[in-house]
Parts: C-alpha cells; structure tokens; sequence
DNA sequence: ACCTGGAGGTTGTCATGTCAACCTTGGCTT
DNA sequence: AAGCCAAGGTTGACATGACAACCTCCAGGT
C-alpha cells in the first residue's frame, strides 16, 4: 500500500508538474509560489508567511524566490531592514495567468477525471487533516 | 484542493522518510530500494525491472545505486555484458530489517492512525487506479 | 541608554534528481 | 560475415532541496 500510494503521488504531480513546465516554462513550485502571492489582495506578502503557507523552511523559500527573482517573476521589497515583503511582478501575474488554466485541465485529466466524486470528496476530507495538525511526535 | 493534497502529501512522505534515516540511516529511496529487492525471492533483480516497478528513469536508478554500492547496500553484477542484476548485500539486508518496523509505525502513526478504514480503502484504490495507466497524452 | 535574545533572512555546502550525450553489446538483416 | 540499431547502462552538468552557520536588527528587560 506504501509504495501504491507514493508512486501515485509522484506520479501526479510529475505530469501536473510537466504539463505547465510545458505550456508556460513556469515550475510546479514556481507556480505554486505565485498562485498564493495572487490570492492574497494586493499580491504581496511577507515572507514568512509565505513559507508557512508553504510549509516550507525559510532556507528553501529564500533560495527559490532568489531563483524568481533573476526570472523577474517577483520582487522583494525590504520593509524594516528585518521583515522583506515578496511582491508579484507584472510578468509574474502574466505568467501565472497564463498558467492557470493549463494547471486546472491537466490537474482535471490526471486526477479528477479519473475518480468519482466520492473519492474527491475524501482525498479533499483526508487531505485537510493531515494538513491541520502541526505538532510533531519523534519516533522515540 | 490542489495544493492541501499536495501539501499533505509531501508532508506525509517527509515525516515518514525522517523517522526512517533518524532511526536506520536509511533514506526513503534507499528503503523503497531494498525493499523491491529482498520482495523477490533472491534479492536480485534486473536494472531495468527495478526502474520499472518504481518508475524511475535509469539515470536515476543507476546514480541511485552507485550511492547505495558504495554503502555497500548493495551490489552489481554483471550478466552478459549489457544486462546488469542489483543484489542485495548482507548489510542490505540487515538494514531493510531493521527499518521495516520503523517503517511500519511511521505510516501507521503518520497516516493510518489518522483516518477512518474507509478513507484507507479509497486511497488504496485511487492510488492502484492511478499507478496502473500508464500511457501519457500530453497537453496538446 | 545598554545589551541580549530571538525572529526573519541569506548563504554555502552537500545530497538528490533531471536531462541529454555517450558507450557497449546482443540480435537482426542482408 | 559485416553492419546496423536499439536496448541497457553510465556519466557529467546543471537544477532543486535540506541543513547548519551566520548576519541583522527589533523588542524588552534592567
């Protein structure tokens, strides 16, 4: 069952993850990054935020936005010499507009389309709470 | 719903890979290695059936295995030249062992234990669904 | 005012993954 | 027998991720 569940995962996000390469040069974490800037208003937020949003470790965000940053995809913008907003750059909303549509068909044809509604229902159900809890227990 | 089923799949696979390198040194490619492996009766098995089953590329897989050679994980034999067989060493063995039930806790505590018995059963159906088509049309 | 701690980020280094180019060799054609 | 070609693997260069060390600067106590 391990392995059936692990192969599954990777295998989805891998064609997710080609198909918009793809289509609009954008990584699946560069779009992931961009599509959460976009949700927030004003397209801009701290970084930090941003990571835990993520769930990632500020080492990697910061590494990652470096990388979009030289792609112009975002700007950084230092806001107390401490707290530094990350801001979405005209190209980036083009970019990830252009993507999106791409993401939802290619998400629906390696995903949704082959399950029933049912079984969505408790991927979404299943996935929102292994999210929630944060805590960790070591193995001990 | 994107991205909570990706997130908490990244999440389970993280929390489970580090309780097994914290508690055998093994990594979760190295145990998902090994444990194809010592699945068929002699522990030897073709490159290429290996790739196969975990749907790697040979690239991957062969960098993959001159990690795991030189420690010693596992061996290369060399049939006719062109096909070469991946053997389990003792000390592969020996490390399988010692992971599987840290292995088996990990997902029980990681996963099992958080969901109902019928979210077990959906997810092991969509994951065999999803792993068992295997031709890919692209986005077009 | 000082000074200290920890929050917020950056950087270097190493492990892992991807991609494309490249060997080798068994099997097929002719 | 000679050539060719595709299967099976290897390699090197480059992208991405994890981890730990480090820098900066706000906040709060004294």
């Amino acid at each position: 069952m391990w392995h059936a569940f692990r192969l599954m995962h990777e295998d989805v996000l891998d064609r997710v993850g080609r198909d918009i390469a793809q289509a609009t040069g954008l990584s699946g974490s560069e779009f992931g990054v961009l599509s959460r800037l976009a949700a927030v208003g004003k397209g801009e937020m701290r970084q930090q935020t941003l990571a835990s949003m993520m769930a990632w470790d500020k080492s990697r965000l910061s590494h990652q936005l470096t990388r979009m940053q030289e792609r112009a995809l975002i700007e950084r913008r230092r806001a107390d010499g401490k707290t530094v907003f990350v801001v979405l750059t005209k190209l980036g909303r083009e970019k990830l507009a252009a993507a999106r549509p791409i993401h939802a068909a290619s998400v629906r044809r390696n995903l949704l389309s082959r399950l029933t509604q049912e079984q969505i229902d408790t991927i979404v159900r299943v996935s929102n709470l292994l999210g929630e809890e944060d805590e960790r227990s070591s193995v001990s």
